[in-house]
RNA sequence: GGAGAGGUGGCUGAGCGGCUUAAAGCGGUGGGUUGCUAACCCAUUGUCCUGCUGAUAGUGGGACCCCGGGUUCGAAUCCCGGCCUCUCCGCCA
């Protein structure tokens, strides 16, 4: 969410930047609520102050008829207040409505375009693209032949889009988890493995809208919980109103989850197998920083990002994700799209990671704030999240780029310890 | 899940319908005293919204004692609902 008073002082800004985004938002009709807003608040509480002022009085107050006269005055000041602060309430109600479809400002660099068309790409990774004398299999193929995947099971338990791995499935996943932990304690990340679910509150607060038509969020029936998309629900949500002082940023952590996602309306054609399912396990980072800060550490975030997927040996390239394309939160995104010879026709690139700087979006609407020492007030903290590894995504390209002509799977150098074999055969598994 | 107790400023903790402008202590900040440190003394001390005066400084108003409702002229204080914490019991990997 933006700040209020920034938006009514920058109403064109707003404007050219929602359309940048594809958005639309009625941003006349938020001034003008907001004027109201105002001027009925500001009487309300002159309402109030006289009303305080009534019940002073009859402290005070010596006769009994004196008393009565200030209580029926007291009553009736009490009644105008309320029934105006009914109006202030409404027009907060739709004021709010109206700034929460607002988003983000967006990077002067970010390339501007409706969708992932207009999307810029801005390297490449350093392992280049195999040419195979054969013809590549797709990750189902593959897991077919080397019993990985159960797709019919996972259908039959919990419907389409549900999956079982198994065998050397499961040990990649865990490998592909301790992997990417090890790599990010070692530079300064904190490890957590946070709940799977969270309130309702705190989906809004990142950015999330659970239980609306269009939504990706599964909600539990007769409570107020969510299944959580992503762990910077649950990271960001840790901080949920909270104070940091200075010093103690950045704040840096990477968060294990399961991450649940409806995928509404976006079954078919290059979806197949493990690309778009409803639940996965991730690997985020999240970090809290200075607003001064927020821009190099996304540049860090992208960098951990590549140098993840270049040890893992997987070609990729990272596109600067263009204003369409951004979605509310995000100032600026990069995207690690890896390339996946299994899929399209002849392989294409799909995305396997995704860094965002939140800048002070997230935090205005979770009130994470920080002080500094001896200044007055405080101000928001930025955010930033990072995928560092979707374990779904990861396993379609480590299965799709290691594939050799006779089906098996080269298992990733840096993964070798970690899975205790180097190659995945039908022989081989488990 | 059941039964009790409780949630007050950065922290400890009083207040339990108007004497609260939330006591007191600790901590923080500024100053004083002082060979150094410690101790001591004085002053100051949150957040959000908003009015006014050229202003991020000053000054006035409103809100905030976990959250949301209610009673009342008036609620930190009474009532209802929620959330959370602690103690005991039960259940459980």
């Amino acid at each position: 969410m933006l700040d209020r008073k920034f938006i009514l002082e920058n109403v064109d800004l707003i404007k050219t930047n929602c359309a940048r985004r594809g958005v639309e938002v009625d941003l006349g009709q938020l001034v003008s609520l907001e004027e109201q807003r105002r001027q009925k608040q500001a009487e309300t509480e002159e309402l109030n102050r006289r009303a305080n002022e009534a019940s002073k009085a009859i402290g005070k107050a010596t006769g009994d008829q004196e008393k009565e006269a200030c209580k029926d005055e007291g009553r009736e000041l009490r009644r105008q207040k309320d029934a105006l602060q009914g109006e202030v309430q409404q027009l907060e109600e739709s004021i709010y409505q109206i700034q929460s479809t607002i988003p983000n400002l967006s990077h002067p660099e970010a390339p501007v375009g409706t969708d992932e068309e207009a999307n810029l790409e801005l390297q490449k990774g350093a392992t280049p693209i195999r040419t195979l004398d054969f013809q590549p299999l797709d990750h189902v193929q593959l897991g077919e032949q080397l019993d990985l995947f159960d797709f019919d099971a996972g259908g039959k338990v919990a419907g389409h889009g549900f999956y079982y791995l198994k065998n050397d499935a499961v040990l990649l996943e865990l490998a592909l988890q301790h992997f990417a932990l090890n790599f990010l304690i070692k530079k300064n990340f904190v490890p957590m493995i946070t709940p799977d679910l969270a309130r309702t509150e705190i989906l809004q607060g990142v950015g999330f809208i659970p239980r609306g038509p269009e939504t990706q969020i599964y909600s539990v029936a007769q409570s107020d919980l969510n299944l959580i998309a992503t762990a910077e629900i649950t990271l960001g949500g840790m901080y949920a109103d909270v104070v940091l002082q200075a010093d103690e940023l950045p704040i840096r952590m990477c968060g294990i989850s399961h991450c649940y996602r409806t995928e509404a309306g976006a079954a078919g054609r290059a979806s197949r197998g493990l690309y778009r399912v409803h639940q996965f396990t991730k690997v985020e980072m999240f970090a809290l920083t200075l607003p001064s800060d927020s821009e190099a550490t996304l540049e860090e975030l992208r960098g951990l990002e590549c140098d993840i997927f270049d040890a893992l040996g997987i070609p990729f390239r990272v596109v600067d994700t263009a204003t369409g394309d951004l979605g509310g939160p995000a100032y600026r995104k990069y995207d690690l799209e890896a390339w996946m010879p299994g899929r399209g026709e002849g392989g294409t690139f799909g995305e396997v990671t995704s860094t965002s700087n939140c800048t002070d979006y997230q935090a205005r609407r979770l009130k994470i704030r920080y002080k500094e020492k001896g200044k007055k007030g405080t101000h928001y903290v930025h955010t930033l999240n990072g995928t560092a590894v979707a374990i779904s995504r990861a396993l379609i390209a480590i299965l799709e780029n290691y594939q050799q002509a006779d089906g098996s799977v080269i298992v990733p150098d840096v993964l070798r310890p970690l899975m205790g074999k180097d190659l995945i055969t039908p022989n081989t598994s488990v």
